[in-house]
DNA sequence: ATCCTGTTGG
DNA sequence: CCAACGGGAT
């Protein structure tokens, strides 16, 4: 069972996910850092809370005080260290590329600028670089890890992982969808007690087929 | 290993 | 009531 066999068979249960939502590609940026940690729903919240006091831009994120900041996006946790983040990230956006658009033509470059800047860790930049900037590159976070390291009954590297899926599926759009499949996947079945029984993968999972799992 | 923190689902 | 949440920093 390769990548794509995998890839393929989730995409018969699920589909075309539509990740991710966002009016722009900061808003992408926005939701990204927000989301750490975090439910979506809460997420949307907090980005709806911003948008009906303004624009939403890099320009008044930074022109914006920390303190009326972190009150907007107040729902989405963590609201203090995240304002934070959020001025932090968009002047050096600002300072280094001036707009979200120069980001798009150096992957390395902007690889390591992203993986520099202070709240931004492996899975906010991967998917920076993914959703907001469109650079074929896949997003691991810890369902990815759970869920193969169930499927094949052994420990994958980051690394593993992510080259292997990189090599083996070809579109951006498959790689978006790729890590929305697996992320539905691990919070509807493949959860920390996970619903085997259920589980659209379980005939093909090792973890599934020794089963130690309820109704 | 702990802190950061509001919201929702079971 | 508690667990979990598209994590990251120290």
């Amino acid at each position: 069972m390769n990548i794509k066999n995998i890839y393929e068979k989730l995409f018969s249960f699920y589909g075309d996910l539509h990740w991710w939502p966002g009016d722009s590609d900061f808003e992408v940026l926005i939701g990204a850092v927000l989301t750490q940690n975090t439910s979506w729903k809460n997420v949307e919240k907090a980005i709806k809370s911003l948008k009906d006091h303004g624009d939403l831009s890099m320009d008044r994120i930074i022109n914006m005080d920390e303190e009326s900041l972190a009150l907007r996006i107040k729902s989405a946790g963590f609201y203090n260290q995240k304002a934070r983040y959020l001025k932090g990230i968009c002047k050096a956006i600002k300072i280094k590329y001036d707009s979200l658009e120069n980001m798009k033509n150096n992957f390395n470059e902007v690889y390591d600028f992203l993986s520099k800047l202070n709240g931004i860790g492996p899975e906010t930049r991967d998917s920076i670089l993914l959703y907001a900037l469109n650079y074929k590159t896949f997003v691991i976070d810890k369902y990815t890890l759970r869920f193969f390291s169930r499927l094949y009954n052994k420990e994958f590297s980051y690394k593993d992982i992510k080259e292997n899926t990189e090599r083996s599926l070809n579109t951006i759009f498959e790689l978006k969808n790729f890590h929305a499949m697996i992320v539905e996947l691990s919070k509807d079945y493949c959860r920390k007690k996970p619903l085997c029984i259920k589980c659209p993968m379980n005939d093909i999972c090792s973890y599934g087929n020794n089963g130690a799992v309820p109704d």
